[in-house]
DNA sequence: GCGCATTGGTTGACACTTCAACCACTGCGG
DNA sequence: CCGCAGTGGTTGAAGTGTCAACCAATGCGC
């Protein structure tokens, strides 16, 4: 399992400025999942992954959508979300059925509990979401970090598949209220 | 458990542009750990962060740390680093031995073997850090990258524990050729 | 209309992380 | 020198993610 013995081509090894940005983003990467689960564990008894489930239900025409899509928009594999929305369903927050023109679908459907805890979570989130990363970065770096996601996740994700559904410039001028998709109070 | 019913403060909605960057922020830190550990783990059966464990005891002096160093090297709890040293020391990669001076601390070593498997694994976990990361990356992006990743550490981590071991301008100068901390092949 | 590959989704087993409890040791206050 | 709080580390149980296997339904080729 050795990688290859021989020096097949020169390494590009990290020199320090791309080493230091690195090991920080690794670092980053791995502190930041706990520290964002906290906060909503504590106030709502929510992973942060299963907010963002909520979250993408709450946004969703009918607050409905197909487990395929809500795979998509939460970047999370297929067997992920259907463990997690059965922790869901049980605790009344989701509900599921099946699609009547595919019957190979399953519909997750966001009950009126889990609108509430939602609409109830999503400002202590947000706020949380602020003082950790926002209001540490000067406007610039928001745009930058912009940047520089996206690039990244290009080659990550190459499908791109989530990612790009709140880009349209569509609702660019309304300004989209919400962070993690926190529900559109308006249309409650 | 709901976060707090009345309207205390008005909630600092993100705008469009913020939350297209946290979103992307979000997903990247989703996806990122899964990509990083499957080369690994095709090429040496590692982790990410198993490899990061061995990575930083390569560069540690007699590739000897204590655990709670190792620790916070690696952005780990010390339950965590205890299961995962468990099993590298199975695998005869790392040993443990009690420490003379002060007998409630425990040294964790690099082994031969250990060693053998970091030095043939590094490149290849160089190049595809690269080729995640660094190519789809400006050089002033990478500099933008390391002062966003630092804010937004200083406020996930207070402690600023790990994260500023290497960026010390001691080495600035010599060009630390590691990705993760790989051995420093002429200490070799 | 019959195969058959593909899609959508679920399940169970296994691996890993977290959390709380616990033990051993240190070092300080009296 | 004793008591005791704090540190360093390990362990086992419980929760969560991943992977492979699986099933049902679709829709295409013929």
């Amino acid at each position: 399992m050795r990688y290859d013995g021989a020096m097949t081509e020169p390494v590009p090894w990290l020199d320090a400025r791309e080493r230091a940005a690195w090991l920080r983003l690794a670092a980053m990467v791995e502190l930041l999942p706990g520290t964002l689960s906290q906060q909503l564990e504590r106030d709502a008894d929510l992973s942060h992954f299963e907010y963002y489930v909520l979250a993408m239900l709450s946004e969703a025409p009918d607050r409905t959508l197909a487990m395929s899509a809500l795979a998509q928009r939460t970047n999370a594999t297929l067997p992920r979300l259907s463990h997690v929305v059965r922790r869901l369903e049980n605790r009344g927050l989701v509900e599921r059925s099946g699609c009547p023109t595919d019957r190979r679908v399953t519909m997750a459907h966001l009950t009126p509990a889990g609108w509430d805890l939602v609409v109830d979570t999503a400002p202590g989130h947000v706020r949380h979401v602020r003082s950790l990363i926002l209001d540490g970065l000067t406007s610039e770096q928001v745009d930058q970090l912009h940047e520089i996601t996206a690039a990244i996740l290009d080659r990550i994700d190459p499908r791109g598949c989530m990612v790009d559904f709140y880009t349209d410039p569509a609702d660019t001028a309304g300004g989209t209220a919400a962070a993690d998709g926190a529900p559109e109070a308006k249309t409650a």
